[in-house]
DNA sequence: TATTGTTATACTCTATAACTATA
DNA sequence: TATAGTTATAGAGTATAACAATA
């Protein structure tokens, strides 16, 4: 049954018989691990960069121009308003980002990103894609509803 | 927790334009967002009993009967051998599993659980469940593709 | 009075190195 | 020499409370 050819190459065969577990058959648990296979990926393509996924979601919502306030970020990336604060300090102290006033309400800083900070997003985001599209690869025709249960489970809005 | 607004009527619409953004189209951000959530519903299931995910999967795994060493764990669970150490010492100071001596290797342990240990899992086991199909409820028909999806990306051995 | 950004703190998670006893 | 388990430690991630400036 199991000897089958496995895309999991180089565990011990032994592991077969944990997969076949109340937890290995978990859904949660599938989706944890494929979730720290993909974040492993896409941090080891980041990591030429000094990014971390984190700074490279701020840097890429920066560089795309939307303007977000820092309350916009903590609430769209579900980080707490101090952890917004700690990655816009780091990528502002490297020249990455500016924090610009909002002249609608001077309590909120709205992120700009400047010229190197959207040049390095680029680059990244073309790294980032690589690392995805390697990790998906072995999906095939499964990527479409893959995406869409994704996008649904993540709470993203209705798609168009 | 509960800001995973299913048609994004609860949140305010200036989110709508950062999920209109690369990260918010990035496969690998929604695998970690949905996980975020996921692992909330669980991990709040699991409170009662005192376990968390980690510990929880090492109880199932003992709980069953497979008899796994801590380095299978370690190696399944995607966890150092010293953080499987920390777990089962918590396990095993609250009576829920023992190490016993391999007989065939005196290096290693073997994880057994107690007659507690299997009755707590039990009902451990069902709230995670409830958790899990609360969470995946929306999905419809798109939970068989997303669980063929997951058990490729996750490494599962191919299915039967 | 409520909200934005900030500082501070503590706790969990993750990663690594070194040690021991066995193989 | 290599492996299973253990100990120790440091860094990253997460959660919370309190505060100043502004609404």
């Amino acid at each position: 049954m199991s000897m089958a050819s496995r895309t999991n190459s180089g565990t011990p065969a032994s592991n077969d018989r944990l997969w076949d577990s109340v937890v290995g058959n978990d859904l949660s648990f599938r989706l944890a691990r494929a979730n720290a296979l993909s974040l492993a990926g896409v941090h080891a393509a980041l990591a030429e960069y000094d990014l971390r996924v984190r700074s490279y979601s701020v840097l890429a919502i920066a560089a795309e121009g939307s303007r977000p306030s820092q309350r916009e970020l903590s609430e769209f990336l579900r980080l707490d308003p101090s952890q917004i604060v700690a990655l816009v300090d780091d990528l502002e102290s490297r020249g990455l980002v500016r924090r610009e006033p909002d002249p609608q309400d001077r309590r909120a800083n709205v992120l700009v990103a400047t010229d190197g900070g959207r040049e390095l997003f680029r680059a990244a985001r073309a790294a980032s894609r690589r690392a995805e599209q390697e990790f998906l690869a072995p999906l095939g025709a499964l990527g479409a509803p893959l995406d869409a249960a994704l996008r649904m489970l993540a709470g993203a809005p209705d798609a168009d």
